[in-house]
DNA sequence: GCCGTTTTCGGCCCGACTGTTTTCAGTCG
């Protein structure tokens, strides 16, 4: 079994308890810890047989036994049992947006319903507005509900949602009462996808904000519309919430609204050590005088902690406050620190640019060196190149470099394929002579892990390869990443110097943050790339620095800052 | 079920909105 499907498990047994209406803090540890297990970045079998379960936050002796369960015997006995007395089908109908654990069960012990199906029938029926608590309106929200969750694909990618939700916010800033707005939730934490968009406005008179916000045209239907928070469905099935905040409490608001919930719980269990709660709102002194602490930023919410300021990507409660408690908060990578990109296509291969475009384009955008890495041989659907080929625009990027340099560097690589048979894709002779040599996975997958994970090996240990691209293989939302056994692939790249891409496109924003964190720990260097294929492709950058922020990266950690010096020196050391 | 410079027991974050209530429960984030 693997994370993912402990996780699963654990969720499941959460949905079951809280349906049968057990403890909601023993609902919510189940809940908290298939979270946790969901973004460990080590495999669980690994952790186990270290003996390391309960040093994970939130698992217990209880938990940690059920973990070892499963990764023993494959199954859980105690979920086995819940099956028996909640029916599994039953938790899909949690997925309907307005039908909870309650009226879950409510409709499952009156009218005996344990599917979507059956309960879309019986509310077409009119036979839920009989049900206590239940009415006319009640039972159409569960309606559009059903309609509105098979409109929806699982969760939206970010380079979907964050085009969409600026967007959005563009158009509630033309309004004259909007004083500020931000995109608040996981998209501001730059999160690989999102369940729904939040946006946060600053404002004194929220109601013309609100109007504007649920009549838009690409709203499909109204969710909800109050005084200060309305949200509305788009015609692809997506949530937008939008909050209204005046401008002295927009910082606790924005900090809210930000999260994460672990974050944020956290931030309250700080406050109420000093006496204060903690909402959307305001401090609020818990010694009954109502006395109120107002923060108009974000800043002064930490500092009313004791705290600095955190930035959004780290607040997932994965360490951040202990390290802001003791001024040992990273000093994150930002967008300007990065001078170089090392991995790009032209019309060699699949590109739509050539090398002199790409590299005015680069050149433009104020970075300082890059490397031409297009296809090799064996992508033919790429158009890989063969060695004639390769040796050919050798000859072409030389002389880009000759002309562009000295203050404009243009270096000759490859993203070369590792084969399925684990055989690379060019021949030890021909890497020599090109300047950085990429090593990618586009091709089988689906191996089984040990298979796949060899192959992977096989290439980080070739002196001749650098970089090993996205190393994952995943596709967001799609293709799941390849079954690699992480810690021995990080352990290779450690041993053998090679770095690890984060490749910003945001269908891939692989190496994900949790296993970059990991591999700049162990001392990895980690590079930060486009993989551009055409001009349009450089706006990539933004997901690839919030996903390296995510992984506390600093700026030293990510070899596209370094002066090309530093970078030649590197490449030609190792 | 977890967890502890308040605690090994007794806490565990909290408000907006809706629809059904006639004072509040359920859902959501």
């Amino acid at each position: 079994m693997r994370n993912r499907d402990v996780a699963r498990i654990f969720e499941d047994v959460a949905d079951m308890l809280q349906i049968k209406g057990e403890n909601i803090h023993r609902v919510l540890a189940y809940r908290n810890a298939a979270q946790v297990i969901a973004e460990l970045p080590r495999d669980l079998n690994a952790i186990y047989a270290d003996g390391l379960l309960t040093e994970i936050q939130g698992i217990g002796e209880t938990l940690a036994s059920k973990i070892e369960e499963m990764l023993t015997t494959g199954k859980l006995d105690f979920y086995e049992r819940l099956s028996k007395q909640v029916p599994p089908s039953l938790l899909a109908v949690l997925r309907i947006n307005g039908v909870g654990p309650k009226k879950a069960k409510l409709f499952w012990e009156q009218l005996g319903i344990t599917t979507i199906e059956a309960l879309e029938k019986a509310a077409r029926a009119g036979e839920l507005r009989e049900l206590p608590g239940m009415g006319a309106k009640s039972e159409q929200k569960i309606i559009e509900g059903i309609e509105a969750l098979a409109r929806q694909s699982d969760r939206l990618p970010l380079g979907v949602a964050l085009p969409i939700a600026q967007e959005i916010l563009k158009d509630l800033l033309t309004l004259p009462e909007a004083l500020q707005g931000d995109v608040a939730g996981s998209l501001r934490r730059y999160r690989p996808t999102i369940g729904d968009i939040d946006l946060l406005i600053m404002s004194e008179n929220a109601e013309p904000i609100m109007e504007r916000f649920v009549k838009r045209p690409d709203a499909a239907r109204i969710l909800g519309h109050g005084p200060t928070k309305s949200s509305i469905e788009l015609h692809n099935g997506r949530q937008v919430d939008v909050r209204v905040l005046p401008p002295e409490r927009y910082g606790t608001g924005l900090a809210y609204f930000t999260g994460s919930q672990a974050h944020n719980i956290r931030m309250r269990e700080l406050a109420l050590g000093k006496g204060l709660t903690l909402n959307e709102h305001a401090f609020t002194a818990t010694d009954g005088s109502g006395r109120e602490i107002l923060c108009a930023t974000e800043e002064e919410v930490y500092a009313t902690l004791g705290l600095p300021w955190i930035p959004p990507e780290l607040r997932e409660d994965k360490g951040e406050i202990e390290a802001a408690q003791n001024s040992i908060l990273p000093k994150l990578i930002t967008q300007a620190d990065i001078i170089s990109d090392l991995h790009m296509h032209t019309t060699w291969s699949d590109g739509t640019r050539s090398v002199r475009e790409m590299a005015e384009i680069a050149r433009s955008r104020g970075l300082k060196y890059i490397v031409i890495t297009d296809h090799s041989r064996s992508l033919g659907v790429a158009n890989g190149l063969s060695i004639e080929r390769l040796m050919e625009q050798q000859a072409i990027i030389r002389a880009v470099d000759a002309e562009m340099g000295p203050v404009f560097r243009v270096f000759h690589g490859t993203e070369m394929e590792i084969k399925a048979d684990g055989t690379l894709d060019y021949p030890d002779e021909v890497l020599a002579q090109l300047d950085v040599v990429i090593a990618s996975l586009h091709v089988s997958l689906r191996q089984p892990r040990e298979q796949v994970t060899q192959r992977l090996i096989n290439a980080i240990a070739n002196p001749h390869v650098d970089i090993i691209g996205h190393p994952t293989g995943q596709l967001i939302p799609n293709r799941e990443p390849a079954d690699l056994d992480m810690d021995a692939v990080l352990e290779a790249a450690q041993q053998h110097d090679t770095a690890l891409e984060i490749n910003a496109n945001p269908a891939r924003l692989d190496l994900p943050a949790p296993y970059a964190r990991r591999a700049a720990e162990m001392g990895i260097k980690i590079t930060l790339n486009t993989d551009a294929h055409s001009a349009e492709d450089f706006d990539v950058l933004p997901y690839g620095i919030g996903t390296a922020r995510r992984a506390w990266l600093t700026a030293d950690a990510v070899i596209n800052t370094w002066p090309v010096e530093r970078f030649l020196k590197w490449v030609r050391d190792r």
